[in-house]
DNA sequence: ATCGTTTATCGTCGATTAACGATTAGACCC
DNA sequence: GGGTCTAATCGTTAATCGACGATAAACGAT
């Protein structure tokens, strides 16, 4: 049945190809603060138990679960178990897609300055 | 009123320091498949009259009108009034401080693998 | 002055999200 | 087996989101 409905992949270059849905899966999930600060928890300490995660946002145990269950079902985190702790770090590749979109829309800033090639962004 | 209520922003340089709310409003600014269709077509065309933009994510165009709002009120997207059209175009440096987290991520991929520095990110 | 075009706003509905406390589920230690 | 520790899940509530049709506002053209 669906054996036939896979056209090729491409190996894609440019982020414009990928589903619409996915990138905006991604941001949503990093639509949040305390998702935010998750992340940049595990930006600083490569990885990090649970319930340090807990301390580190100030909210309700429960509730810092369900932000790491969003991340790990966004595929932004992985969650190792260490019982009987859970030990998170980032999955950077999941946020290429969602990078690539971005830095693109930055390059062409360029574009629109025109005159500034001063600016060297990397 | 409001003129002393400015702290004087320091032009931080390192993502770290942005607000996570600040960037978790972004993020969810961008977490709609609508939204990101809005910002890939801003992206080819480099600026795009609202009908147009109806036209192209084929919903009401209330909802697309909701979806302009919602990214003009982020930061990401201007509209120049034309009247009677509206004339929309993206605005980079909004995006600058999210994109700027996520390359922070993107970067500790070679330093989890350390020993594979010859890895293209397939 | 009226029409046509385009965009913004309002009101409403159903669906989803976020937060929390309470409870449950594993694995370890004694 | 009975405690301890950590994480996930359940159940509930309030708030927010997303979508749409209807309407209003602004202006150029006729």
């Amino acid at each position: 049945m669906t054996s036939i409905a896979q056209p090729a992949e491409p190996a894609l270059a440019s982020p414009q190809h990928d589903a619409p849905d996915a990138l905006a899966a991604m941001a949503k999930a990093l639509g949040h603060p305390a998702r935010i600060q998750i992340v940049r928890l595990l930006l600083e300490k490569q990885s990090c138990i649970g319930c340090d995660i807990v301390d580190e946002v100030g909210r309700a145990q429960s509730t810092v679960s369900e932000h790491l269950r969003i991340l790990k079902a966004a595929g932004v985190i992985t969650g190792e178990i260490e019982r009987p702790r859970v030990c998170y770090s980032l999955n950077p590749d999941s946020l290429r897609p969602l990078a690539a979109l971005l830095n693109c829309v930055l390059a062409t800033t360029r574009l629109d300055d025109a005159t500034a090639s001063t600016q060297e962004p990397r």
